[in-house]
DNA sequence: GGTGATTATTAGATTATTCGCATTTGAGAC
DNA sequence: GTCTCAAATGCGAATAATCTAATAATCACC
């Protein structure tokens, strides 16, 4: 496995490693929404959600359509949601590890 | 889905969302190293290593555990490697897409 | 043409990540 | 105890990510 590899595949981490950008990707886990539907749906101003939709786009995770004044925007790749939902597992699993919601993982090495 | 989900989701996606932890956790896919081990592996220096498996531990998404001299990592959890792979699919699937290696995903919307 | 609604972009300030280098800690051998 | 090897930590500098505010572009309608 080269280094460019794990390069492109952290790009794609990145684009989801943000939590407004996460709400906006489980909003549109089954169905496409328009930018003012996901400013309701999310309160995230305009600007910076138009900003997070633009990351998305640009890194292939989103794909838009233009109707009329509205941009709809919807998911490029399911399994993006299914790595979503993955990562929710493991979130989950670290949970009951830990005893709680907050993380408590040692700090210092076993 | 409350705010304080998508924050924690996040979390875990920016502890994978960096090339060098994402060598060293494709390393440590099917087995156990020490730190020397994963030094030799990626060619990452030591404190910076070390630093990049401190972050991982935090996170929960490593363990370790100590032998002597030396400390062995290993994954947490099975399921970080499956979130991976999948989204090295979501990658090969996108090359396809846009035809190439490097990212050509539309700067303007649709 | 102009106007209002919707979405995108830019600029600048703030904050977070990452790295290299030096230092320190921990464990075993002596 | 000292010495050595393995690993972790602290700190400062460079870079990247994020936000707000203001501005621009795009479309529908008149």
């Amino acid at each position: 496995m080269d280094k460019n590899y794990y390069c492109l595949h952290s790009e794609i981490c990145k684009t989801l490693a943000n939590p407004k950008r996460q709400e906006i990707m489980d909003n549109l886990r089954d169905k496409e929404m328009t930018v003012s539907q996901l400013i309701e749906a999310t309160g995230v101003p305009q600007a910076n959600l138009s900003q997070h939709l633009a990351i998305l786009r640009t890194k292939g995770v989103l794909d838009s359509r233009r109707q009329g004044a509205n941009v709809y925007y919807r998911l490029a790749n399911h399994k993006i949601i299914e790595a979503f939902d993955l990562i929710g597992e493991v979130m989950r699993e670290q949970q009951i590890k830990t005893g709680n919601t907050l993380n408590t993982a040692s700090k210092t090495p076993a």
